[in-house]
DNA sequence: GGTGCCCATATTGTCGACAATCAATCATCT
DNA sequence: AGATGATTGATTGTCGACAATATGGGCACC
């Protein structure tokens, strides 16, 4: 058994929730439920390395509960895409290549510049106000560590996940909030990506906030569509750079899922 | 109960594929999964009434199988949104809500534009091929049964189907082709939706495949982001319309996930 | 020595039963 | 009579056991 050490306090489900003022789901009222969330938190921060083999005997009696709800947690999990399970072979934790990286990517340049048209249009002065907030704790972080380049580890997922809140766009919030950022806090602890453009990022979200306040829906949607795009291109860059410096073994594969 | 007829032919799961020429899941290998498409199928076909309340003993003796299998199957259904649950009170059919139909609209918005897009990039020319053969399809359909604006109720969405699986995004094609795109089918079975503009979608489709075929990128996003806008806003006047001939019970809910 | 087949083992899929929880009904009290 | 409370019924959540299937090792054969 590979087992990192697993958490047992059921109350950490979801801790990234710092200033956004969201208090979704507190109350897991089943069992499958609490597992769910439990192996959610421990496959994003890296606990389940990426590739491990699921086996439902072990974690049910790691967990000290059935194989039942132990099951419909694993059938979750592979909804939001974190395991891949094939039939009568078994789950992993899923290993994100850099293409499926890249493909993420792209979802998030079109879902969020989506966010953030529909956010000027439909954002609220009080939800402005509490965006802003969040940028004031950014820049305070910031004051306090520098240019230490992971501030927005969890920051900028905060500030994203508001604007999508700001769309008013339940589907939305629903795909970008309940899947897609996990995926990109998972690709951020398996490549152990260091934001690395804090400023810049960090003056991008002013300006996208400044656009959207003025409701020009046309400029939000072009800023974060820039904003997304040059994290990605930040991204391709940094990862040919880690390719060119341990030019080795080119370890490539593709997942045959059915 | 109110069980409509259950169709218990298995391989009947998804025959939607007319002329996109993709083969996928052909077998079925697990209970639980073969319950599942039809489930889906029956949901989307309207055959499971919308909001009607679904027991899990019912099912299961109605399919003939377990309850475990049938849960499992669930699970999946609510993943992608046909069914809504509540923990300790049951599940029922989703009901499409027209704010629900119009943010579903959006996203197509988004990722499509985006699928239309990424396919003027990478799109081969086998597959342009196999684009225009759809739409030649298409046509002979509407040469025989005229503007009976009933003719995209499938072929529209081979369309849109070619064009996400020419964007080789992986994530963009689960994300529309398994999920968004039964959700429009279910709403054009839940609203009784007469496409009910076939001329003006076909030339769009064709303006699309040229821009597709062209290579450009930016006209091909335009297009389809320009196609899409243009189907909601149909479907919002037709909305309209049918609100204001029953201008009676204006009855809207909410539904109050978690 | 290499290759193919067969079998043992472990894991997954499925089932039936028990316990916990919620909704509706009915009786009682104000 | 209306409202409030407990009780009953049904449904969901959970559990342990059995059957079906795939992986891996061992053996015979070429």
């Amino acid at each position: 058994m590979t087992l990192p050490p697993l958490p047992h306090n059921a109350d950490s489900h979801d801790a990234w929730q710092s200033a956004t003022g969201h208090d979704d789901a507190p109350e897991v009222r089943t069992l499958a439920e609490r597992v769910f969330h439990q192996l959610q938190s421990a496959i994003v921060r890296g606990e389940l390395a990426p590739g491990a083999k699921i086996t439902e005997p072990g974690l049910a009696k790691a967990y000290g509960i059935s194989r039942g709800p132990l099951r419909e947690a694993m059938r979750r999990l592979e909804a939001h895409r974190l395991i891949e399970r094939i039939p009568h072979v078994g789950a992993r934790v899923v290993k994100l290549s850099m293409r499926e990286l890249l493909e993420l990517f792209d979802l998030r340049e079109a879902l969020e510049s989506m966010a953030a048209r529909l956010a000027a249009r439909h954002m609220t002065a009080p939800e402005i106000a509490g965006l802003r907030e969040v940028l004031a704790v950014h820049e305070r972080q910031e004051d306090l560590q520098r240019n230490e380049a992971y501030f927005q580890r969890e920051g900028d997922l905060d500030f994203h996940y508001c604007i999508v809140q700001g769309s008013h766009n339940r589907m939305l919030m629903t795909m970008l909030c309940d899947d897609l950022y996990y995926l990109v806090r998972l690709y951020r602890t398996q490549f152990s990506a260091s934001g690395a453009r804090p400023q810049r990022a960090f003056v991008e979200h002013h300006r996208i906030v400044d656009a959207i306040e003025a409701g020009d829906e046309e400029l939000a949607e072009l800023l974060m569509r820039r904003h997304v795009s040059a994290s990605r291109e930040n991204v391709a860059k940094h990862y040919a750079e880690t390719l060119d410096e341990q030019s080795s073994h080119t370890h490539f594969e593709e997942n045959t899922t059915s």
